[in-house]
DNA sequence: TGCTAGCACTCTTCCGCATTGACTGCTAAC
DNA sequence: GTTAGCAGTCAATGCGGAAGAGTGCTAGCA
């Protein structure tokens, strides 16, 4: 690909991706010449994909067969969508999009199941949403609630919520002035700190001197900490795994087991999401080697609160899927998860 | 079916399901004759199987093919493995089942889980677990922890672990001495008692005089363990449910992702067992009719702890799954989770 | 030089037809 | 009541020819 494409070889792969997208079934020269120019004749088309073929843009499954486009073709195509995204999404979609956020979500996991839904929905692929639970979350209290059975309960108040899921053995040490103690000294060392801060805290550095009998709760701390964040770091989220069947290119149980089985692991699709470039706005990646799933392609987009990345969301469909639409569907997400998150932060 | 079969008859329905159950291909009489009963001609097999085909229990897809057995064949067949259910089991399958058991287990849902994974490893089938979480559940302690936002939290410590996912708003009612109180009568009132008791509590028949002034806070921890309830009644695990995909009777992709949509929804899968009768021990559905989902059986067992059902597991199959096998494994599973679930209350 | 009409060529898909093979049902003999 | 033997039925397989879709090529035209 030396050379730039002459705008009508342009022209036509558009077309055909267009097409093909549409039908799914190889695109002859007179299906382009009959939707997209008439003012030339199918020859001339023939000529040009002949050329396009020898370039490695399309492909003929067999000789009287029209033309399939090729892993660049798809590139080019989705290049150039974000120039003409216009309209990409009709009002009654939008207007889905805002309804659906507005319901009432009571925490943050159903604000990303939610935004998963409305993708899978509105796009009709299967969607994902992976969200960075960690970021941002700052721990606004710590209470040691001494229990009857000998144990002590770590209560960590956050402004996303309370986690209380450990208890840690209090030993002998039930005096009512030790539990106020080591409460004090660990909303002292903690309180208001970014639970991300904590991954690799240095205790030794902070308050050594007051340190001595508290050792152990300050350990037991940080581990539930930090056992939570590994529990917690990508909260996946994957809604209509199934729509992906209503699609020819997986009409076979056989591919169909292996989508399911990638699909439905959280690892894996915590995998595929990770290797994308934070910087870029939009992630396309076509074809098994790229997108890691055979005869599909992945389109993420990443979406901020501040500079801080809170979540990825992505769309996995076929090759051969609508890039216009789902492009313009996780754009418009960013508006609507944007307000629905700063409204969040105002409420409370 | 006024009269009973002949044990001719019999034995020949048994070679059949068992065959049929083997290859999933129509049965030939020669394939019983050869296999099942040597002492006999194939003609004389022929003769009853046209008998038992006039009586329902058998039919052929065309003229010219071997028989397939219906649902009286199978429900005649599933009747009568109880008395030969001896060695359903290898001794490497009962190992492995103690091995997976033995295991590192950390919560009830665990628990759950693992069950359900042995169960579909070692049968091949869909498998899952309903666990009634509610049953048996003791509440210990109650705390009111007041926060710093003016908010209290309401932890509810129970034998199975702590409940404390809900605040309620203690309003200008912040005093020590009043948070005390509440807690005492709260004690009082809740603790030691199963929360299953609290669903139709009578607050006034109880502690009437005491009650003033503390009305707001009982409601509001009455309301919260019923929506912790209701929120948990049913814990429904799905394992293995890939696995149906490789049977040919499922090897379509219109039928399989009818199959995976209801098995992927837990309170359709919550309904598939929930009628069934709670005093037999093996619960076997076969159709559509019975089971609710098309081309399927679906086998499932109560498990209990004294009198109480914990939870149900069940096998969801091809009509023509293995049987023997899966009442074995589900029947070696009631021994292997009662030994756990003792020594689980042993540990507490 | 670029475009186009026309035509031969290629390859898939579909349909009909004959063949094969797997079973059964029936009948006559034991 | 059982069996051997045989005719009959039906699905599955394979093959050939026709139809259809689309291309590539070539000769002529602007």
């Amino acid at each position: 690909m030396s050379k730039e494409l002459s705008e009508r070889k342009k022209k036509i792969l558009h077309a055909l991706v267009d097409v093909y997208i549409a039908t799914g079934q190889p695109v002859s020269s007179a299906d382009i010449q009959s939707k997209y120019m008439p003012e030339v004749s199918s020859a001339t088309i023939r000529a040009e994909l002949s050329a396009l073929e020898a370039l490695g843009f399309v492909e003929q499954p067999h000789t009287s067969a029209g033309r399939v486009p090729l892993k660049p073709a798809y590139q080019l195509y989705v290049g150039d969508i974000d120039a003409s995204r216009d309209k990409a999404l009709t009002d009654a979609e939008t207007a889905f999009i805002r309804n659906r956020f507005t319901e009432k979500l009571d925490e943050v996991k159903d604000i990303s199941r939610r935004a998963a839904e409305i993708i899978s929905d509105v796009t009709n692929y299967t969607s994902f949403f992976v969200s960075n639970c960690n970021v941002n979350v700052m721990i606004e209290e710590i209470k040691l609630v001494p229990l009857k059975n000998g144990k002590g309960l770590v209560l960590i108040v956050t402004d996303h919520g309370i986690i209380s899921d450990k208890t840690i053995d209090l030993d002998g040490n039930l005096r009512q002035e030790y539990v106020d103690t080591a409460t004090r000294l660990l909303n002292k060392v903690f309180g208001g700190r970014m639970i991300c801060e904590l991954e690799a805290i240095d205790l030794d550095g902070e308050i050594r001197e007051e340190l001595d009998g508290f050792r152990d709760i300050f350990d037991a701390v940080i581990t539930i900490i930090q056992s939570y964040m590994a529990e917690h770091r990508d909260d996946v989220v994957v809604e209509g795994a199934l729509k992906m069947l209503d699609y020819p290119e997986y009409n076979n149980v056989e591919d169909a087991k292996n989508f399911l089985a990638v699909i439905s692991d959280h690892n894996s699709v915590s995998e595929l999401l990770s290797d994308t470039e934070d910087s870029i706005e939009f992630s396309v990646r076509i074809g098994k080697e790229d997108s890691g799933v055979d005869k599909c392609a992945i389109i993420t987009a990443a979406y901020r609160v501040g500079d801080e990345i809170v979540g990825k969301a992505g769309v996995i469909g076929p090759e051969r899927m609508d890039y216009k639409k789902v492009i313009g569907v996780l754009d418009y997400m960013k508006k609507a998860l944007g307000a629905v998150l700063d409204g969040d932060k105002d409420d409370k």
